[in-house]
DNA sequence: CTGAAAGCGCTAACAT
DNA sequence: ATGTTAGCGCTTTCAG
């Protein structure tokens, strides 16, 4: 591959016009500037960012490092960030954690090994150690949708806690006494945020809260539903933590023949594609997940632009949440 | 940011002591390697990928170019490549072309001055000068789910043709004589394979091909299944080119009160996660995403072991799909 | 406005 | 087994 010297010597000039020519850095006479032109392109010169970085000793990528790139929350997500580090001159360079604290951890160091700017992540795990050495070695680090346990760092989460809350008091409003909350048992920030809102609309509103567990060590999503489907005290409402929650649900309920809205009500965390698409249309709790990117990417850059020895003040950004009524509880009122 | 050398004065040896212990290229006497590791990571030193690439010249990281990362196909795909490059210990530098040419043209640009060590590509346009670039300064590009026009590069792809050919039989399997295609109207690989491969099945059972396209230039798909779903030679049964596309015309259909299977039938080009979740669930040509994705990856960590001097035959690889017959067509028979 | 030299951090090659 | 040197391609600095 052709090197600066290469062009410099046949444009007949110093190496440093033509980087000066190339980068742009400095006013170079109209003659030497067409030679260099000519040469540059007869060439087909390309900068070794390589050692621009090496010189520099910052590059212009940062890193993403999120649990799962197939997740569609996760995708748009890192499609948002992508987009926005570009329009600020930025490549991303993406990883998926596969939910796994070990695999973080080396995909941080490899992030930081390669110099990238800053490192945006969704955090798995409690064990942060990596990430407090990114930031010692000046690399800065946000963390979206999570916090960063005992790591200060700035945060971009959703209103998980009264998001949830409020859609539980939605189904309250519809007359709503026996709610259940179908969460797994994955305690994960967000997850933990979204039982205890529930919880909380379930105490305004002097009910019982009934959380069915789902996952390893608790019961299906089968046993829970013959259980609180069944009886006096059944359920007539269902507040789900996720989409996946959702979807489980869905299948449930269609294997006993129950109709959403008629015989029961279902309000979901996060809105999914089919949600919209199965009869009736399932009510949400509607994300901002490009803003979530978006604005993180522009926090992480606003980082960047800062000077280095300022007394740092993490920052946590909550973004708001919508409630979408659609017609899964029925007739609005 | 400690260096080498700062660890070496540490640890009271040479450089080439402390490299040797960090890469592990050479043994080292017991001794020196305790006193390298104690000053190792009492500094917490962390190697500098650019110094070493831009030694070597050539780096761990491969590129990764996909129309839109949001996409759940594309998002499927990246997670896949992602995935097999960690295993072969190469990270992934991701970007998406958003549809355009000329952002794909200047990611791929940038990826071959970061010296990404092979490019990945779903291509969007037909000027591929820049693929053929990125070839010239020696690295491999791979095609994924449509070629590179006029650009000999190896290419994955899956069976577009083929498929649509046998999904549009399964229809007419099934008794119906009347069968549309319903298909967006950009000019790409994958779409026009399946048109033909629709227009194929139609021609050897010898029924009229009625072609729909969706999309600037085109009517809508209002004003296009307004005139044929009536009349006499209404149409009974719908193959849609893409998720995208069923996705129009099950809001259409229920828009007209029409039930899938019993009115119509529908098979539709790419599972999505609502075809499973509507009533009746929606048959479907499965397709191998994340098996393209690996196996592209694959086929390019194997190109960055071929020696370059070796004639380069392009391959073209046409990975199968499957028909996943749900209840959208009726009875199976 | 232009060029020459120094050196970023690392490792291949050579020298001890 | 270990140390020393040279140089990867670029830009910062200093001289002309």
């Amino acid at each position: 591959m052709p090197t600066l010297s290469d062009v410099a010597k046949l444009a007949g000039v110093g190496v440093m016009s033509v980087s000066r020519v190339v980068n742009g850095t400095r006013r170079v006479s109209p003659e030497v500037e067409r030679r260099v032109r000519q040469a540059l392109d007869r060439i087909g010169y390309i900068p070794n960012e390589a050692a621009r970085i090496l010189k520099g000793n910052r590059s212009s990528v940062i890193g993403l490092i999120v649990p799962d790139l197939a997740d569609p929350f996760f995708a748009e997500l890192g499609h948002a960030v992508q987009q926005t580090a570009w329009h600020a001159g930025y490549m991303t360079l993406m990883a998926s954690s596969d939910h796994r604290a070990d695999l973080e951890t080396s995909e941080t160091g490899l992030m930081v090994q390669r110099r990238v700017a800053g490192l945006l992540a969704v955090p798995v795990g409690n064990r942060n150690r990596h990430f407090a050495d990114a930031q010692s070695n000046g690399v800065p680090v946000i963390a979206i949708d999570r916090p960063i346990h005992n790591v200060p760092a700035d945060t971009l989460t959703v209103d998980n806690f009264a998001a949830s809350r409020r859609s539980t008091a939605h189904l309250v409003e519809h007359g709503h006494r026996h709610i259940l909350c179908v969460a797994d048992t994955e305690r994960i920030y967000t997850k933990l945020q979204r039982v205890a809102g529930y919880k909380r609309a379930m105490r305004d509103a002097k009910l019982t809260a009934r959380v069915c567990l789902l996952g390893p060590g608790a019961s299906t999503i089968t046993e829970h539903l013959d259980r609180e489907l069944s009886g006096r005290q059944r359920a007539t409402a269902i507040f789900a933590e996720s989409n996946l929650v959702a979807v489980a649900v869905l299948h449930e309920l269609r294997r006993r023949g129950l109709r959403l809205a008629k015989d029961i009500a279902l309000v979901c965390f996060d809105d999914f594609s089919a949600a919209s698409l199965v009869t009736p249309p399932i009510t949400v709790i509607q994300q901002p997940v490009a803003e979530l990117g978006r604005k993180a990417a522009e926090l992480l850059l606003m980082r960047l632009g800062e000077t280095q020895h300022k007394a740092f003040v993490p920052q946590h950004i909550e973004l708001p949440t919508r409630l979408l009524i659609r017609e899964s509880c029925g007739q609005h009122r």
